[in-house]
DNA sequence: CTGAAAGCGCTTACAG
DNA sequence: CTGAAAGCGCTTACAG
């Protein structure tokens, strides 16, 4: 006999079909004994369910609902264009999968997202977006509703998130110092750096990293600091082009933040495009290009792919029931050189 | 009406189930007048077929073999767990995956290895081995019946496989020297390189591309013959140790082969722990306890879990006739430091 | 509290 | 060359 299917459970219980689903389904009105004698059979049988069967026989589909930032940044596209992969390749897994592009900055647009999710009746939602107390409240509500909860690219640690899918950013700030401080090769010099702002806790934790370390291992470099380019590509170009005109003896820039196209633009224009240590985040279009020009000498990478099927991937196993291989959601900081650019 | 299925098509052409069947599924016995009315039936309705419900009527299951080397080396120890671990989550997509253990370089064994897979009738076989005109017949033969192969780690380049899962080991030996370089940050002194043999076409081709990086762009360093250590902790030791007392300027190793445990242990002996720069390949226990003491600096990883995962499911994928997500499937050259460690 | 029967979307003998 | 009916492993009204 192959593996036990439900009629042999049934028939080892002595009880029918429906009984044996009501228990193995945790459902209310079967009596503790029967229970017991099903419970029973199925581990004496090692019965394991066929959840492909159980969704077909129940027409089951999921759910889901990207909830991401509506400004734009290449990594947001990025990210868009890797959910929309991995949307068209699990509808054979019965998952439906909606992005929602919400301005989750204002708190109206942002109740408003989630009364929408609510009404919609969504099996999971990974949501995009910085810590506010709207945010936290409604990720609680949701989990009270049974409704699987991701956080991406930022973490909720505060709220009742399932998971959080992203990298660590104090380790990403450490390995952007460590590659710095390393290609300095000894030399003493000014570092500087750029983040979107100062009140994002990522860009927090990427400075927090990235000091220590250079405070650490590299006492011949001076960290400046913090310029904050606000995710504009002329904000951060302005900043940057400013800062490299009043400093002398700057040997390297560290982008924690986006807005990369003004910052290369800085750097060409002062004939710097590959006198500097320079080390930024997320692999995009322009930031492979700069890669490849020798403008940027490392990319501290993201994987917008692997971020969006992993998501994926932890609603579903949360609405199942079911356990990850958790090192296959481990995103990883990846270190992106020209030599290994994929 | 939601999607269609084989019943609407049925309708739609004014033909039986079995029938649509039989045109689905490319069977033989249908005039060609009525396969017309059901293709067209279904690309009028927009047919896609539910691929778990066929499943299901057909009680399929996947048959894969996982065929690697019997030497052992830390390395391949990590991917048989990654295979393992692969197995127990693939188990619920009705794959079943048996890992053999052969000794790839002996043709008796590899073609009794082959006869047994082929007389088991398997569904697709992952097979790690030198190239060989042996495992190209062999190879050849599978594609013949059927069979789903890939390469696993080492390119078959010249045989029939469907598929390669591994790294380019050309950008990963460039990725080495140009860490290597920027460490050194200007220094001269002469770099070392151990491999296991200069047979192997892996290690060859990283050797290929660390001497191009270096010839390129590194003109302060001296790269000097390659050493062979074997796969072997003791012979690699010997021969490290040897190049180390014999030459006054060594400023650092590459290991692009295993027996890591021996280069550790002559740096150690010799009190180089922390002085050179060292660059080495896979993530293991050992490299990573070695990144973490920093004798090692750099380690060239190729993800195991990765992949593992990544070998099956390209063999389902090929096995059902659908595409897999290029990018999920594409392995990269991961650089890991203390910094970044998963 | 429990069971008989029909159904999810597909495939498979078997009969004609 | 084609179709009616049963079945894959599970769930769902409905009836009792």
């Amino acid at each position: 006999m192959g593996k036990p299917t439900v009629h042999d459970i049934a028939r080892e219980a002595g009880v029918s079909l429906a009984t044996v689903d009501r228990v193995l389904n945790d459902r209310a009105g079967v009596r503790e004994k029967t229970v017991a004698r099903v419970r029973d059979a199925v581990s004496r049988l090692g019965y394991v369910r066929d959840l492909s069967a159980a969704n077909l026989a129940r027409q089951r589909r999921y759910r889901f609902v990207f909830l991401l930032p509506d400004t734009t940044s290449q990594f947001l596209h990025a990210l868009h264009d890797a959910v929309l992969e991995a949307t068209a390749a699990l509808q054979l897994d019965r998952c439906d999968i909606e992005v929602m592009h919400v301005s989750v900055g204002d708190p109206v647009a942002l109740m408003a997202a989630f009364d929408r999710i609510e009404a919609a009746g969504i099996d999971g939602v990974a949501v995009m977006a910085s810590e506010t107390p709207v945010l936290r409240d409604r990720i609680g509500r949701l989990k009270t509703q049974d409704v699987a909860v991701v956080a991406l690219i930022t973490d909720q640690p505060n709220s009742e998130r399932d998971h959080f899918v992203g990298i660590d950013n104090v380790a990403a700030g450490r390995t952007a110092a460590v590659l710095t401080g390393r290609f300095a090769g000894g030399r003493e010099g000014k570092i500087g750096i750029v983040v979107n702002s100062m009140m994002a806790r990522d860009m927090v934790e990427r400075r927090i990293g990235f000091d220590r370390v250079m405070g650490e291992g590299f006492p011949n470099l001076t960290v400046l600091p913090t310029m904050e380019g606000r995710d504009d590509h002329a904000m951060t170009e302005r900043v940057v082009g400013q800062f490299l005109d009043s400093n002398s003896d700057v040997i390297g820039i560290y982008c924690a933040g986006a807005g990369m196209r003004g910052l290369t633009k800085a750097l060409e224009d002062r004939g710097l495009g590959d006198k500097l240590i320079v080390v930024a985040h997320d692999l995009t279009q322009h930031s492979r290009a700069a890669l490849e020009s020798g403008v940027i000498d490392v990319v501290i990478n993201q994987n917008a792919g692997h971020i969006a099927r992993s998501a994926a991937r932890v609603l579903k196993a949360q609405c199942d029931g079911v356990d990850v291989i958790a090192s296959q959601e481990k995103i990883r900081i990846e270190i992106v050189l020209r030599e290994n650019l994929p």
